[in-house]
Formats: structure tokens, sequence, C-alpha cells
DNA sequence: GTACTATGTAACAATATGGTTACATACACA
DNA sequence: TGTGTATGTAACCATATTGTTACATAGTAC
């Protein structure tokens, strides 16, 4: 659940959204964002770390992916509470949708 | 989304797991978690803030409640996405219970 | 009114975070 | 081999975060 605290902050948040779209490279992504190319670089490696991204090294340059498993993960700790949040109509219809 | 770093701290998430069983005072709160009670009362301003929890007075006693609200809004974050990590049998299963 | 209870805030310290510029490394290609 | 390109890391700084203890505030109840 570490992936949450990297994607607590807005950048990466903002990276992840770019990546999910499709892979960039560390420099098309450094260029998308107001700050500078190593603070996009230590982002990426936050990312990395929580292993919300994967690099692919294609000569000199690195291919970001998103790995889907801390996604998945934050997507099941909601889950868990949806019930709650949802509110009584949508909890039925889950319920029929359930039943079929 | 500011509700993402909200719960970007464990101990604000162990938090809300406890309020969405049930609400609960302040005090009851603190002595669950292993560090200081004004510690914890700060964990509950900054999760009042985000507007994850609300409270509630009653006499001297401030009663803790989710709201469902910001909740809400970082799981329709995931839901843009989710259908990237969901695997291929999970969406067609979802399509077809939209066709339903 | 006084004493007790519940809770938030202030002041402070230690550590983490996020930005910068300068530097190191590694591959490509003429 | 030497030069340019892509990218990560180091060193540093300012600010934020998270914890502590001491204090302030507000309601309860005798």
């Amino acid at each position: 659940m570490n992936a949450m605290a990297a994607l607590a902050d807005p950048t990466r948040r903002e990276i992840v959204e770019v990546l999910l779209a499709a892979p960039a490279d560390a420099g098309t992504l450094a260029h998308m964002f107001p700050i500078s190319r190593p603070a996009v670089s230590r982002h990426l490696r936050v990312l990395r770390e929580a292993g919300v991204v994967r690099s692919e090294i294609v000569a000199q340059r690195r291919i970001y992916h998103i790995e889907s498993a801390p996604l998945k993960e934050i997507d099941a700790w909601m889950e868990r509470y949806r019930e709650f949040w949802t509110d009584r109509l949508d909890r039925l219809d889950a319920h029929l949708q359930k039943e079929t």
C-alpha cells in the first residue's frame, strides 16, 4: 500500500495518467512538467520503488510503463469499503448483478 | 483529490478503517494507536481538512464520522483507469453485466 | 464556583519531501 | 575514438510532516 503515498503527489498522479494512456521515456515525460528534468527523474524513482511503474531500457532511453499490481491493491482497499459510499440504489444494482 | 494525500499516511488509513466500521470519539481513537493523543488529534485534523471525516460535538466529545464524498472522488479517479488493470475476463464480465 | 474530563493548539525537534544545479554514466554514431 | 544525447545521482536548500510535552478551552457535575 506504499503506492498510495506515491500517488499522493499530484505530479506523480499526472505522470501515472500519462503512462496509462501510453508508455513514454523519461525525457518526454520530463518536458511535460514545469519542473526540472532531475525532479521528474526522482518522481519516476519514487513511482518505481513503489512498484507503480517499471522501466525498460532501449538504447539510452528508459521507457516507463504502468505496473498494474499496486493500482489493483489500492482498488482492492477501496473495494472493501465501497459499499459504504455507494448509495443504496447502486448497492441494490450491484447485488442484482451478482445474482445474475 | 487532497484526500489521497490524507490517506497516504498508514495511521490515517487505519483511522479511516475504524471509522468506516463505526463512528468514534477522539479519545477512543487515540488509545487505539501507539502514539500520543495530540498526534492522533492532528491526524484527525488532517482528515477533517481533507474532508474525509467530519466531527459532531456531543457534550465535551467530538464524534468522528466518515464523509463519503472524498472517498468517492478517489474511487472515481481509479474508475477512469480501472479497465487498465482489470484482466480481460473481468472486463468481459463487466461488459455483459452492463448489457443485462 | 471548583474539580474533573475530553479535546484541540502551541512550540519545538527530527526527519522526509521536493525542488535546484552540477556531475557521472552509458549508449549512439560519425 | 571522440562527441552528442539521455538519464540517473549527489549535494544542497527550503518547507512540510510527524512526533513530543506543555498549555488552553469548554463542557459536566458536584
